[in-house]
RNA sequence: GGAGAGGUGGCCGAGCGGCUGAAGGCACCGCUCUCGAAAAGCGGCAUCCUGUCAAAAACGGGAUCGUGGGUUCAAAUCCCACCCUCUCCGCCA
């Protein structure tokens, strides 16, 4: 959530970034609403600022042993008078809120305009393509050659988009989760947590997928709880309404948590494999940092998920997200994007973003400088190192052989009890 | 599910209708003392909104003691609902 007075004083820039990114929000209605409350607030300061001298003059005479009833009584008109006003009060301020709650964190300066995915400028290009001296498979063929994964069985016990592994296919995927975890923990220094997968209302709210985007989630039934569709939103919500020490920060978290997306509006994408599920695995990086240094702490979070695929030695592209493409509450996003020889692309398997201060003002996260007055909103930042799911596909289909065999990644051979290939 | 206790500033913790934006302590900042440091002494130290103002400072006003309602001229303090934490009992992986 961008500040009010922020808008107020920024309108022109709010305009742009609204138009930048192609997205539109009354701000009519905000600034109507917003100029009401402050005349209304005005009247209620003054109303009360009466009652409360008045009530220290009744306190007196009353001690005097006097029973001031008339001014009593004009305090009672008062505070009714009070009630009114305060209850369009808080009309016009919900509805500023609500409106607030609409607008999209400002990008950054460095973050190029553009209108969708074709406007992202690739960043770095990292590793060589593979070649084959066949037609490489997509993975969800190889994988069910293999016997790894079956789609069809998992569809019965649920419905469409979700997953089942077996054997070499369920261990790759477990052994991936320990390995990235252990390389952000033991090599980048972040801490290792395991966060509730299932999360309220309010904390939905405070990293922007709510109230926007209910839809893309899923909701209990009878509850106000959601299935998490990214450890972002319990790990960053660790800290809310907290105060950091400057000298704790950066505070580095990595998870691992399932996340669960109802994908809705995109029907017909991706319709077979890995690449599209409502439920994955994911190993999140959760930084809060001092607003001065969050931009190079998005560099070194971006170099730690890439980390994993250079590990991996999986081909991969970074590129920077353009103002239309880039997420509601992100000021600058990276993308990583791990090469697919089977369909000639790069797929997005890492995001990485920095949110400055949009999720820490709704989350109430700030930090306390050593020798300065008060406190200021920290920035938080996030991305994906990696999406397990989609990293299985990439290990698949860039590890095939002629045979119908994958090799595993050498790296990941500690984790898989040594094994070097996965056969039929 | 049943029975209790509790949620107060960066932290601990007192207060339980008006003199309390909140005692005391810790932490932090400034000064004194010291060659310097420590200790000690003195002083300062919540946040947000808002008015005068070009702005800052300063000063004035308002709000905030888990959240939301209510009672009252007046609520951290009384009443109701909800949320959360802790203890005990039951049930259970």
């Amino acid at each position: 959530m961008l500040e009010i007075k922020f808008v107020r004083q920024n309108l022109s820039i709010v305009e742009k970034s609204l138009s930048d990114r192609g997205k539109s929000v009354d701000l009519e209605t905000l600034k109507a609403c917003d100029v009401r409350r402050k005349a209304v607030l005005l009247e209620i300061e003054d109303l009360r600022r009466e009652r409360n001298t008045v009530s220290d003059r009744i306190s007196q005479l009353k001690k005097a042993g006097e029973e001031p009833e008339t001014l009593m009584q004009n305090m009672r008109d008062v505070g009714s008078k009070i009630k009114d006003l305060e209850k369009i009060l808080d009309e016009n301020e919900q509805a500023v809120i609500a409106i607030l709650m609409e607008i999209p964190n400002i990008p950054h300066a460095s973050v190029p305009i553009g209108k969708d995915s074709m406007d992202n400028p690739v960043f770095k290009t990292v590793g060589s393509l593979p070649e084959f001296d066949f037609t490489p498979l997509p993975h969800w063929t190889i994988g069910e050659h293999l016997g790894i994964f079956d789609f069809e069985r998992a569809s019965r016990i649920t419905g469409a988009r979700f997953p089942l592994y077996f054997g070499a296919g369920a261990r790759l995927e477990r052994s991936l989760i320990s390995f990235m975890l252990d390389t952000h923990t033991a090599g980048h220094g972040y801490t290792e947590v395991l966060p509730p997968f299932i999360v309220n209302r309010t904390s939905m709210t405070h990293t922007g997928q709510l109230p926007k985007f209910e839809e893309d989630l899923f909701k209990l039934e009878g509850w106000e709880y959601y299935l998490i569709p990214t450890a972002e939103v319990p790990v960053t919500n660790i800290h809310q309404g907290e105060v950091l020490d400057e000298d704790r920060l950066p505070v580095c978290y990595t998870a691992y948590t399932p996340c669960f997306r109802s994908e809705a509006g995109s029907y017909g994408k991706d319709t077979r494999g890995l690449i599209r599920q409502h439920q994955f695995n994911k190993v999140e990086l959760v930084k809060f940092s001092r607003p001065e240094t969050s931009y190079d702490e998005l560099e070194t979070l971006r170099e730690n998920a890439e980390e994993i695929l250079r590990r991996l030695n999986l081909p991969y592209q970074v590129v920077t997200l353009c103002t239309g493409d880039m997420g509601f509450s992100s000021a600058k996003t990276y993308d990583i994007e791990v090469w697919m020889p089977a369909q000639g692309v790069y797929r997005e398997i890492s995001s990485c973003s920095n949110f400055e201060d949009f999720q820490a003002r709704r989350a109430n996260i700030r930090l306390k400088r050593k020798n300065k007055k008060g406190t200021e909103l920290v920035h938080t930042l996030n991305g994906s190192g990696l999406a397990v799911g989609r990293t299985v596909a990439a290990i698949l289909e860039n590890y095939q052989q002629k045979d119908g065999s994958v090799i595993v990644p050498e790296a990941l051979r500690p984790y898989m009890g040594g094994m070097e290939a996965i056969t039929p």
